[in-house]
DNA sequence: ATGAAAGCGCTAACAG
DNA sequence: CTGTTAGCGCTTTCAT
């Protein structure tokens, strides 16, 4: 008992032969029913049945030069790029297309490997749900897979995107904080070189400007975008004299943590700190208190990101640029600055 | 640039063209590197960096008659299956082999589909993150792929497993709870047609049954395993009279349901009433009170799972079934029973 | 060390 | 309606 042996031996040619057929019988009748007669195809299924026998999609791949595959490709197995993925799986199934995932774990050189996938035809397009470096896809060549941008958009590159406005969400949410009258307002930010934090950083620091608060007591620190970081973080900022008032957190992980960490210390969330998130996880509406957070789609994030890449699998011309919309959940971390 | 034109679309044939050079050189120098000499590897590579070629993996497939993919089926995404993932991910890499990951949803047809992927050659083997339907899979017919079961042992079937007893887990939680002197003891379970929900709902009904519990004073509801769903149930066991005085939940996240709705009521959990989780997932530490639980070691199943497929893939022997130990994590949930 | 050629298993013209 | 045939792009003997 090799391991070949058990293995799906039988070929097309096979149940021909059992039947006395042309193996191009056998194949219209799984890939086009419409042209057999049905005696005949109703032969064919009870042989292919009787023997076991299964197509070898590898061999149809590489005839048909499509696999009716999407691989989306994340860079952490968080609950977050889970409902990406959710909602990629969704439209994915809409549109005939199998959805399998990959992880990256934010290695560029993982990342190019399996986009060289989708290059390779083993999929048909990609998905990236993930800040990739830019030049380590340019580096890839000039030709570029069907592959479309979700999250973040990949700079240079003319990648077709469905995204969220960072930048804009990150000032809104610090400008709630200023409207609650808070004049010393840190953030805990994500990894300098990931876009997704970078932009949300940046965010922070249009909206103090422009409410022309005083740039060096609003302390920023970078995080992981892992609890403990959130922790490590707020845990330092706790040191800073005048401490802060509020603290805008590039991701509800880090929020947490940094909750945690203010209770610990015996003060009050809401109340001597005030905290903002970012995503609207689950968690953030669980934890107790509940979490003021921005509101990111990301199930629509994937179910759109797969519309495009449809659309660009077929040729046609897809929108460049899909930003959808976010919104401020105002729960209980958040309250007016006491004076 | 000559190369711009090419689209991804260039073969193997175009680079030997360009160099005067037979398709064969340039296959070796991708995948025999020492049959060739230094001087032509060199002038291949640099030919097929100028012109951006990528190899046909799929052609490459069907000719060598295997993929170095493993296919991990997962019925749902929750944190729970991403653990698992997590560890079949790094396992596979240590191997060499590219993990792709696929959502079942839990049907028993899509799971089908997806071992038709495997059976098909698209893959060289799968790993079932899940309880599938026996019957379901057996009706694909004698020549089953290299398939590892994890988490649940598929019946009948002889396929390789790697588990954890959930009986005997749910034994001991519920065991615990007797010890601290409760003697009403309810209990939450998952969907009545889940295995892993069935043993462990068995688990209970044993331990009950060797304590000499009323049995009628034991009320057992069943949920699905979601947040939502514990807390449905949970309030409805507040209404019975006497009501229990601890509860065992068949995971964690119906057990913070269950803790948030006693909360409600007015009760104090680990007083009033105890609670013990299943899973001992991340939030069962994070929530406030942390949850009592039973430690499920997920990374390790999928890496043992990974390591026992290699094993099946390799034509050798695997052992039938692998029992990952568990332990129960006891947290703020529980306490003894007020008399 | 390199080239010529035979397929891997399937699909899709093109003929009957 | 069904059979014949020519590949899909690559790897791998078998020659040279």
């Amino acid at each position: 008992m090799t391991a070949a042996a058990g293995r799906g031996r039988l070929k097309m040619k096979d149940v021909a032969r059992d039947l006395g057929m042309s193996v191009a019988t056998v194949s219209r009748v799984l890939s086009q029913p419409e042209l057999v007669s049905a005696a005949t195809a109703a032969r064919v299924r009870e042989a292919i049945d009787r023997l076991g026998y299964r197509p070898n999609l590898t061999a149809r791949d590489l005839r048909r030069q499509e696999t009716r595959i999407i691989l989306v490709v994340v860079p952490r197995l968080s609950p977050f790029f889970l409902d990406v993925l959710r909602g990629a799986e969704a439209a994915a199934h809409e549109q005939g297309y199998t959805v399998l995932m990959a992880y990256s774990g934010g290695n560029p050189h993982r990342e190019g490997r399996f986009l060289d996938q989708v290059l390779s035809r083993r999929a048909d397009g990609a998905i990236l749900v993930t800040s990739v470096d830019a030049a380590a896809l340019a580096a890839r060549g000039p030709a570029l897979p069907p592959v479309v941008a979700a999250l973040e958009p990949v700079d240079g590159l003319g990648l077709p995107t469905v995204r969220v406005d960072n930048v804009a969400a990150a000032m809104a949410a610090t400008d709630y904080l200023v409207t609650l009258g808070h004049r010393r307002i840190a953030h805990i930010s994500g990894p300098d070189d990931v876009p997704m934090a970078q932009h949300r950083a940046e965010g922070f620091g249009l909206a103090i400007a422009r409410a022309g608060l005083d740039d060096g007591a609003c302390h920023r620190i970078a995080g992981d975008f892992t609890l403990a970081s959130g922790e490590r973080a707020m845990a330092r900022l706790l040191t800073r004299n005048p401490r802060p008032t509020a603290v805008f957190v590039a991701n509800d992980e880090m929020a947490v943590g940094a909750v945690q960490v203010i209770r610990k210390a015996g003060l009050t969330v809401g109340d001597d700190i005030s905290v903002i998130g970012f995503d609207d996880q689950r968690i953030a509406n669980l934890y107790e208190p509940s979490l003021t957070t921005v509101h990111v789609p990301t199930a629509d994030l994937g179910h759109e990101a797969v519309m495009q890449l449809v659309e660009a699998m077929a040729g046609r011309p897809a929108a460049r640029d899909i930003v959808l919309t976010t919104r401020l959940v105002i729960r209980d971390t958040t309250g007016p600055a006491r004076t």
